[in-house]
RNA sequence: GCGCCCGUAGCUCAGUUGGAUAGAGCAACGGACUUCUAAUCCGUAGGUCACUGGUUCGAAUCCAGUCGGGCGUGCCA
């Protein structure tokens, strides 16, 4: 349907820039977006414009009249004729505009020739996006809010892609800190406890199931053997075990990172210091009680930020700030960032560096997701079997699948927080949206069977030249100006950053699809596989249509689409 | 105290850079269906968009303030 909106834009603006130098007015474009907007009546036409109101003040008429004024100017072409029905004038001074059925089922030809590339748009084309999203620490196995932020993270790079991005995605591996030093004590702890050696277990040491399974594998392994080792060799082998096993969770879960960075790549290259001293050269860093400060403040945080302790350790963030500089110098012109709800106040002091270190501040852009509410029979579900105090990723997946968990945690705005109901999520029926999508898909299969067992073939039907003017109940031309939708749809996605629309999206379209299947039961002459052949035709391109899209979306989201349920 | 997120139907949530009479699903209520094209279908009702003020042709949306909820506020990562 974009063209068909192009069109109509490029005439409306048209109609505008003649009339404007008619009158000598001097109009501010930007003022007047968005041109078009899908009405929510459908009364209200097909597609509607309110530039008339906007423009009152400066062309010193009443909206209506300019109304009038526009549409007679955009009825002289013989272009908008053909696609459209009736251009009307409504309300305080909208111009709705109904397309025509040739319109309509245009859009349907031109899924079904394009197929999967239908979607595709330029939206951030020549952009070199890294988007580096879950990033969980290397000291235990991912929970339920890394299982959201990865589906999150996962679907926003496909959709990035169909607008024609390139990108990146990795996983940041924090394998450096006083965190694996404590992780590193705890092992070895309980290590020597497998071994009836009675020592004490560090204070706020890693009390997880999984650190003591991990230890007594360790003592099947090489019984004693290891008694002299320090922690760190216990920490070097739990952060392999954990990073294996997160990485095999997030297969299982269809997530593949490009690359898993390591933090230590950033100290073994030097970057520390060269970040530091380039903020040194622009002036951003001053001593003071032994530490070196970045003058954080000068960009809107709080506090300025230590980047050297006293005791000559780098922080966190000076690290985190090479990194970061790393993933420029590694010719990224965006940086995309996905982090949970603990880590918000510490935007401002990364948003500043970056622009310290002269990137423009709109090239670095963090999502934050935040916490997840697992409800189980409607109550609260905080206990995990194997972890204790938090719900684990395998879990939730184990207890509602891939499929669904994804779609439910993709299904809301990702910087709310979530309750997700599992009993829902594992519902095989039409209360579960994602089943309900997955469901339509298959249903389609199902049309295509039945058109078989009929006696026809399927690999003889040539969709794209089927004669879609068939297609004339208000119903079936519904459903074609939704999937028209779809390239709009992930177009305000990418843009927004915002992906939860892709499955509601979906959901809705499912509706209409399921909605008009119904209808052959009470009326059958609406029945999509009939006797009559050329009805049958048109409407097989109709679900064709659908799968398409439906199949399309679903793939976005890392959600099969089954062909049978 | 300060910062971020949030407050829309009984519940869970949409609401397209401000647009027309604020929408879905579930639950509720009322019907249909005794069988088919596979996991019922159709309909009804339900609202002070937390509150107050402001901006304008127009505000759930933007601004200021108030109230309420969640999270954060390390020289941890």
């Amino acid at each position: 349907m974009i063209d068909l909106i192009k069109t109509i834009e490029d005439n409306i603006l048209a109609a505008v820039t003649q009339i404007s130098s008619e009158l000598n007015a001097d109009v501010d474009y930007n003022s007047l977006y968005p041109i078009l907007e899908f009405p929510r009546d459908k009364n209200h036409g097909d597609i509607a414009t309110s530039v008339a109101m906007k423009l009152a003040r400066v062309f010193r008429k009443s909206p209506h009249q300019i109304a009038q004024l526009l549409c007679d100017r955009i009825r002289n072409h013989a272009i908008i004729n053909s696609i459209t029905d009736a251009i009307e004038i409504a309300g305080a001074g909208f111009i709705n505009f109904s397309f025509s059925q040739s319109a309509v089922t245009s859009i349907l030809q031109k899924i079904i020739l394009k197929k999967s590339d239908y979607g595709i748009t330029n939206q951030r084309t020549g952009e070199k996006i890294i988007l580096e999203f879950v990033s969980a620490n290397p000291t235990g196995p991912l929970n339920a809010v890394n299982a959201r932020a990865a589906a999150v993270g996962d679907v926003l790079a496909n959709i990035l892609q169909k607008a024609s991005a390139q990108v990146h995605r990795e996983f940041y591996i924090n394998d450096v800190g006083n965190q694996v030093d404590l992780l590193g004590r705890s092992v070895k702890a309980r290590y020597e406890q497998a071994l009836n050696i009675e020592v004490e277990f560090p204070e706020d040491g890693y009390h997880g199931e999984y650190i003591t399974d991990m230890a007594k594998d360790l003592v099947l392994k090489y019984g004693s053997s290891l008694l002299e080792k320090d922690p760190s060799f216990f920490a070097e082998h739990a952060i392999t075990h954990n990073v294996t096993r997160q990485k095999t969770d997030l297969e299982k879960y269809n997530v593949r990172f490009d690359t898993w960075f390591s933090e230590k790549t950033i100290h073994n290259q030097n970057l520390l210091d060269c970040a530091f001293k380039q903020l040194q050269a622009g002036g951003y860093i001053y001593e003071k009680e032994g530490k070196q400060w970045f003058a954080s403040t000068r960009f809107g945080d709080d506090n300025d930020r230590v980047m050297i302790r006293d005791n000559g350790i780098p922080t966190y963030f000076m690290a985190d700030t090479a990194y970061h500089q790393n993933k420029f110098d590694r010719s990224f012109n965006h940086l995309i960032d996905i982090w949970g709800p603990d880590h918000h106040g510490y935007i401002p002091r990364m948003s500043g560096v970056l622009q310290a270190l002269g990137h423009p501040a709109d090239s670095f852009t963090v999502l934050i997701v935040q916490q997840v509410n697992l409800l189980k029979d409607g109550q609260p579900y905080k206990m995990s079997k194997r972890a204790g105090r938090f719900i684990l990723m395998e879990d939730v997946i184990e207890e509602v699948g891939t499929d669904a968990a994804r779609f439910f945690f993709v299904m809301r705005t990702s910087d709310s927080q979530l309750d997700f109901d599992l009993d829902l999520a594992k519902k095989h029926t039409a209360d579960n949206p994602c089943f309900y999508v997955q469901y339509a898909h298959a249903r389609i299969h199902s049309i295509y069977t039945k058109y078989e067992e009929q006696g026809y073939s399927l690999k003889d039907t040539d969709f794209s030249s089927a004669d879609l003017a068939v297609l004339s109940a208000p119903e079936e031309l519904d459903i074609i100006k939704k999937l028209g939708q779809y390239p709009q749809i992930l177009a305000s996605c990418a843009q927004t950053l915002d992906v939860h629309h892709l499955p509601y999206y979906l959901y809705e379209l499912s509706s209409l699809f399921h909605n008009y299947y119904n209808l052959g039961k009470e009326r059958s002459e609406l029945r999509i596989v009939s006797d009559n052949e050329a009805a049958t035709r048109a409407r097989l391109a109709l679900v064709t249509g659908l799968k398409i899209i439906i199949g399309e979306g679903l793939s976005l989201l890392g959600v099969s689409a089954p062909e049978s349920m």
